[in-house]
DNA sequence: CAGAATTAGTGTACATAATACACTAAGCAT
DNA sequence: ATGCTTAGTGTATTATGTACACTAATTCTG
């Protein structure tokens, strides 16, 4: 009923490939702004161009591994909150020719990274998401918009804000960034209620205590887990 | 300061390139069941076994575009719900060598489509998820749970369980795939509260009239397109 | 044609969650 | 001691979610 061709598997090696990179989006919070770090571009296509950190998949690396290590390679960056985003592939993306990106996205608390000291320092540089020049190189601006909407809708339901803060911090903190991330103003009272009665996050016994005024208690997310509702 | 190599483009000719291909999730609701279209393999590698509907990527189609031809090709269906999963990429996930797979997921009513006319349609086949061996080709049956994960996530906060049903339904056709997506019992009175009072369907003037009982209005939703709330 | 069988359709009381809103507390600086 | 700054708290109202049981309209059967 079938010709000996057909159950043979499919020779891999005959077929057209298309070339797959893994593109990172780092967001954090700094200076009342969500930023993103982009990289001034040095080589072809876009020279000059800002872009995110992003790298052709290396052979044998899972999705995962190749993004961490994209990460650590022009960052310096390691251990910190990843996941997978969207897969990009328009066909007319990249001008060299065929290349679809698996995009990530990830995040960390703006103090606990010195990119003055990442291997690719010279060109690597935290930006406004709000400022972002509408030339960004490839279609990465469309890649950060996809991101920031993420994170919008992760925000309120699941503990993903642990990735941005220290280990402890205030409540005012956490409701800044859900201020910033949401783009919207909170209620003091109603806010802490909320988080509170989630049960995401508790006290401990520290004080926050810089300032001339009242000191704040600190709090921490009760795991490191991701949590989400819904 | 760069040496002139560092500002050539990276010759893409020369990276050694993963195979692509898009796999797609096809999902209805047939038999009080959450069912999946799985064909049967008569090719190497995993003869015999189960998969998911899938090729190589063809390399001048954006992704959107494979999955749909993907889907016509092997099925016929054309003109269905369709969003982009996952992108799936461990490295041993295909044994013939490095392919990522970009999962797409569909949805469709259950009559809408007839596989015994499918090009593909003497190894196509409905299967409910439930009853899936767990000897599917490749990571298949991680790609569905993953799948079947998105759907319920998704059911309860937009108008997607437009994709499964008529243009005109029931409310108890609603509520029973509501049922099934979620696992669960629930309440008439409140399910049709709810769906009412979040906008998304509205009274026809029609009726359903088979059954030795009262007739059932029929409703429709108010749109056509994608809403998701949160 | 009366009664049984079947699915459709409806309302109310209660509990929980979301919202609006303003003052007191604790520390520091002068 | 006073003023400045951020931390911290409660209550009343509204909206949303949940629990729960009977009547309505049709077909089928005897």
């Amino acid at each position: 009923m079938y010709t000996n061709s057909e159950i043979k598997p499919r020779d891999l090696s005959k077929i057209e490939k298309p070339a797959v990179s893994v593109t990172v989006l780092i967001f954090s919070i700094n200076d009342g702004r969500l930023e993103v770090v982009l990289i001034n571009r040095v080589r072809e296509p876009f020279v000059g161009f800002w872009s995110l950190p992003g790298d052709i998949l290396p052979i044998k690396n899972d999705l995962d591994e190749a993004a961490k290590k994209i990460l650590f390679d022009k960052t310096g960056i390691k251990n910190i909150y990843l996941e997978q985003l969207y897969t990009f592939g328009d066909p007319k993306r990249d001008p060299r020719g065929r290349v679809i990106t698996v995009a990530y996205f990830a995040l960390l608390p703006y103090n606990s990274v010195d990119l003055s000291k990442a291997p690719d320092a010279l060109h690597a540089k935290w930006i406004p998401v709000k400022n972002l020049s509408t030339n960004l190189a490839f279609d990465h601006k469309k890649i950060i918009a996809y991101g920031a909407e993420r994170l919008k809708n992760k925000i309120e339901y699941s503990n993903i804000a642990r990735a941005l803060l220290p280990e402890k911090f205030r409540l005012s903190e956490l409701q800044k960034i859900h201020e910033i991330i949401l783009n919207t103003k909170l209620d003091k009272r109603n806010f802490r209620k909320r988080m509170l009665s989630m049960k995401l996050i508790e006290p401990t016994k520290d004080f926050y205590r810089l300032g001339n005024h009242r000191p704040a208690r600190l709090y921490k997310f009760s795991t490191k887990k991701l949590v989400t509702f819904n």
